[in-house]
Parts: C-alpha cells; structure tokens; sequence
DNA sequence: TCAGGGTGTATGTAACGCCT
DNA sequence: AGGCGTTACATACACCCTGA
C-alpha cells in the first residue's frame, strides 16, 4: 500500500494540505481554523494511519532534529551514562541522538564527523581525540553547532562542558594526605588530551603543597593502545619497584581496574599495603571489596549542560555563534580503599 | 447606500536538496 | 525540467462593521 502523505488526508477531508499541516502542527488556532475543520483533519489523519514523513520535513526546514555525539568509548560506562542522559536530555527538546565511538583516533573522528555531517544533524557534541582539531576547527568555521565534553582543544575556541579535573584531583590528594598516607604513586594513560595533563598538574601541585619532592619514578604512563596484561604488569612493577609507595591514584576508571588486577595478582590488601583512588567512579568501586574510593562526575550535569549549550547554538539566528565554557565540580565518594 | 477596512477561513504556491 | 512531502508565506474570498 502506498504511504499515505498529506495531501491524500487533504483530500480526504475535502481541505487544502497547508490546512492539513497548519491543524496537525497545532497551528489550527494560530491559523484561524474552524473547529470543525480541525476535528475533521485530526479524526482522518488518525483512520488513514498518517504519519509526516521525516525526510520532507528535513528537506523543508532544513532540520533534522537529530544530534550526533561523538565519544571516546561507548563502553566505559562514563560515555555510556553520559550518553544516555544525552539522549534524554535531548528527547526534552524534540531531538533524537546518534552516536559513536572514536576509540581516541583522529582519523576515526574525522570520519565519524563527516558521516554526522552526511546525516544532516543540527549540532555536534564531541569529546575530540587528540589532533582533532583541525576538524573541529573547520565545523566552527562553518558555523555548525558544537559542544565539546570531558576535554577542551586549546586551540580552538568552542563551548565545552567538563569538570574541574585539577581541582578535583587535589581534593582526592588531600583526602590521602588526611588518612596519612604520603607515598603515593600516579598512573595514568600516555595520550596527549588536556584532561590527563591537567589531572597530573592536579597530582603535581598537591605534592608541592605538602613540600613533597617529585620522585618521577612514581608516576605511570600506560600506554594508550596497550594490551591489557601488558598494562597489569607495567602497574605491578611499579609496585614491586617501589615498594615505599602506601597509595596510588588512578587517572581514570579502567587504568584503576587494571590496578586492581595487578594489586589482587601480587596478593598486596587494600587498604593495608596499599591504598587506591579512582578518577571517575565505576559499578565495580562499590562492590569490590573494600569498596573503591573514587572521584565521581557529574555526568549528569555534564550531559544536561552541554544539550543546553548546543540547543541555544541550534535555535541562535545569530550569524556568529558565541562560545560558553562551563566548568562543573566532581565529587569525592569514600569508601574502604583509602 | 456603499466604499473601505477588518476578520475569519481558508487556498495556492514556491522552495527546500537531490536525483533522474 | 520535474518529482518527492512538507511548510512558510502570500493571497483570496466571504462576510461584517463603520462612517459619510
């Protein structure tokens, strides 16, 4: 059966399609349309089984109502929390969300942007991968909406949304030195993205304070694209190496469950012989004994912010859009490990 | 009485972007 | 050039009211 499109209800119900349009859309009012006309579109449109087709709507308003989000991994449950409360967030203003994962590859996301860019969605809201800049950059250039998440690129000057991984990471630093512990090692990822250096400045400045001298020896960068085994021996090392240290900080969730694995593989206790801190929070830090101490993002802010930068890109008529940049607090969940 | 304007209820049509 | 489905915008038309 062929689709049934507005001028078949229009003739249906013996109006012109713009009148079919203007009830459907709740214009009726607006437009001065007899009741009895509206009830009469909306009664024939709801028997023939009327839907408005997407396409159209998009060819005519040049909307899509669709946004693209592009993270870094669809599977750590901090883009996926982030992603879903994107979804609703955005279902809020009538936009639907497509999204996918860069695996922190550039080329990957140039790819990903030029596929959303194919889809015809209304804004971008990205956590950019190292050396994404120019791409990012040229959607600026084209006055395309776009919202940056979890990381900022320096050099170019666009809304973001994160939190404030410096401030956040002294807190978790002075939360050690409070428990006493004062050998603390560092271990994060080798990949060049502003929120790693700025979660290490945090680990830096806090050692400074407590006139602590830096022992480079104690601080881990794993390497991105590393095996897992490999990461759990490169962090059982450092143990084994080191073994002065009372605490270690992890940069990020999985590098800590990696930890875990090392630590659990050298039959080490936590928090006995040694103490664990977690950036991002994880399912797994409230069950595995004793609980994981670690630092949790407001994803939900996070997420709720960032839709409510890129719907105020997508509705501006302004020929130039202004930039917003938003800093949120994380907060510090103790539990047995420190 | 009738021109002129206001109001209510519509209709007509161009344009959107891409493909034949 | 014409077609797809839709909507924004322009326009049409009937009717009513007002004032000269």
């Amino acid at each position: 059966m062929k689709k049934v499109s507005i001028k078949d209800i229009a003739q249906m119900a013996g109006v012109a399609s713009s009148t079919v349009s203007f009830v459907l859309n709740g214009k009726a009012r607006k437009m001065r349309i007899s009741e009895t006309v509206e009830k009469r579109v909306i009664e024939v449109a709801r028997n023939a089984g009327y839907y408005p087709n997407q396409l159209a709507i998009s060819l005519r308003t040049g909307k899509s109502k669709t946004l693209g989000l592009i993270v870094e991994n669809i599977g750590n449950p901090f883009f996926a929390t982030l992603a879903k409360t994107i979804e609703e967030e955005a279902e809020q203003y009538g936009y639907r969300v497509v999204y996918c994962s860069t695996e922190n590859n550039a080329s990957k996301g140039k790819e990903l942007i030029n596929m959303l860019s194919q889809r015809q969605v209304d804004g971008y809201l990205i956590t950019p991968a190292p050396h994404m800049e120019d791409d990012i950059q040229q959607l600026v250039q084209l006055n395309r909406p776009v919202v940056l998440i979890d990381r900022y690129l320096p050099s170019v000057d666009v809304s973001h949304v994160l939190v404030n991984n410096t401030e956040a990471v002294s807190q978790g630093m002075a939360h050690l030195f409070d428990r006493g512990y004062k050998e603390i090692g560092f271990v994060t990822v080798d990949l060049d993205v502003i929120q790693m250096e700025e979660r290490l400045d945090g680990y830096l400045g806090a050692l400074s304070k407590q006139g602590i001298r830096l022992n480079k020896d104690i601080i881990l960068k794993i390497p991105y694209t590393h095996q897992r085994d490999e990461a759990v021996e490169l962090i059982a090392a450092l143990l084994k190496d080191n073994p002065q240290l009372d605490a270690l900080f992890f940069a990020t969730n999985y590098l800590a469950i990696l930890g875990l694995e090392s630590i659990n593989r050298l039959k080490m206790a936590i928090p006995q012989d040694i103490a664990v801190i977690s950036f991002d929070d994880h399912d797994i830090f409230r069950i595995y004994p004793p609980g994981i101490t670690s630092i949790q993002q407001p994803v939900e802010a996070i997420a709720k912010k960032a839709v409510a930068l890129l719907m105020e890109q997508c509705e501006s008529t302004e020929s130039k859009l202004s930039t917003t940049e938003v800093e949120l607090t994380a907060k510090l969940i103790v539990r047995g490990s420190t």
